[in-house]
DNA sequence: CCGCCATCGTTTGTGTACAAACAATCGAGT
DNA sequence: ACTCGATTGTTTGTACACAAACGATGGCGG
C-alpha cells in the first residue's frame, strides 16, 4: 500500500526513514523497561498508596534528615512542580512535616514524621528485593554491568 | 540525629534499610535514562509539538497501515486509556485518519493521512539521531551491549 | 544603600500512565 | 438461537513530568 510498491519490501531500503525501528530505538525500550519496574514496585510494595516517586522521597528524607522542597527536588530527580503533588500527598498522609525555615523565609524545611520513619524502615527491605526482581532477568554478572552502562546514560 | 547516633556511621549497619541507596536503584536509573532521553528528543526533533509516543504512534501506522486502537496501542505499549489522549491529538492535527471498521462495528481502524506520511519521512532520520545521541556517553561496543541487556528487562 | 539577579515555592496548562467501571459488540459453545 | 465471556472504545480519577509564568525573598556588586 506505499507509494511505492516496490520501496518496504526492497532487499535496500529507499530511505533512513524505513530503518527506523520502533522496537531497536532506546527511548522506547528505556519507557518499557521503566514500566515494567512500577508494574513491579505496585505489585509488591505492602503500602498501596505509595508510588515509587513517593518512596523516593522518603528514602533522601531518611538520608539527609532535612532540606528544602528544591533540595529535595534535586537529589529526587524531580522539578519543582511535580514536588508539590508528591510534598501535598506525603503531607496529607503524615509521613511528613513541613515548617519554616527562619534563616530562610524563602524556605519550607522537610523530615520525616515518625510515621514516615517506620513506613521507610518497613519498606526498604521491600525496595531491594523490587530492584532485584526488575533486574531478575539478567544473570549476577550481566546485571553489574547493566547498572554500569545505565548509570552513564542518567546523569 | 538517628534515634542511635551509632547507626548511620557503623563500619556494619544496623539492619537492611541503610543498604537502600537511591542512586543504586535501577528503578531511579531507569527513570533518569528516560527523562534523559525525552529531553533529548524534546531539543532535536525538529516539530516542537511532536512528543515521543505520538511519535512512536505515527512510526508504527506507518509500518502496519491499518489497525485498530487496542492494537496501536499494544504495538506501542500504551494502554487503552492514553490511546485516547494521543489519538485525539494527532487527529486533531490531521496526521491520522479514522474509520469504522464495516466488518466489525466496535473497531475504529486508523491509518496515517498524507500529512502524517510526509511528518513520518521527515522525521524518522532525526529519531535515529536522538537515539544515537542518548546513546552517546556509551562507546559502540557498549551501546550494543547496553540495547541487548535493556531489552531483556523490557518485556 | 540599592538595583539586579538568583533562588524559593506556587499555579496553570499540556501530556503521559494506569486502574476501574461502562455500553456496545463480537464469538464461541451449547 | 442464546447465553456468556471476551474485546472495543470511552470516561473518570489519581499520579507523574515539565514548561512557563508569578510573587516573595535573599545575596551580591556597585
Amino acid at each position: 500500500m506505499a507509494k511505492d510498491p516496490m520501496a518496504r519490501d526492497a532487499t535496500k531500503p529507499q530511505s533512513e526513514a524505513d530503518l527506523y525501528v520502533l522496537e531497536e530505538q532506546v527511548g522506547h525500550l528505556l519507557r518499557r523497561a521503566h514500566q515494567r519496574h512500577t508494574a513491579i514496585f505496585q505489585e509488591k510494595i505492602g503500602d498501596k498508596q505509595l508510588t515509587p516517586l513517593q518512596f523516593a522521597a522518603l528514602i533522601k528524607l531518611r538520608d539527609v534528615d532535612e532540606v528544602s522542597q528544591n533540595q529535595l527536588g534535586r537529589m529526587t530527580a524531580m522539578d519543582a512542580a511535580t514536588m508539590q503533588g508528591v510534598i501535598h500527598r506525603l503531607l496529607a498522609r503524615g509521613l511528613i512535616e513541613r515548617r519554616k525555615d527562619p534563616a530562610d523565609r524563602r524556605r519550607l524545611q522537610l523530615s520525616l514524621s515518625v510515621m514516615g520513619k517506620n513506613l521507610v524502615d518497613e519498606c526498604a527491605g521491600t525496595g531491594l528485593e523490587i530492584s532485584a526482581e526488575t533486574l531478575a532477568p539478567l544473570d549476577p554478572e550481566d546485571r553489574r554491568l547493566f547498572m554500569e552502562l545505565l548509570s552513564r546514560l542518567s546523569f
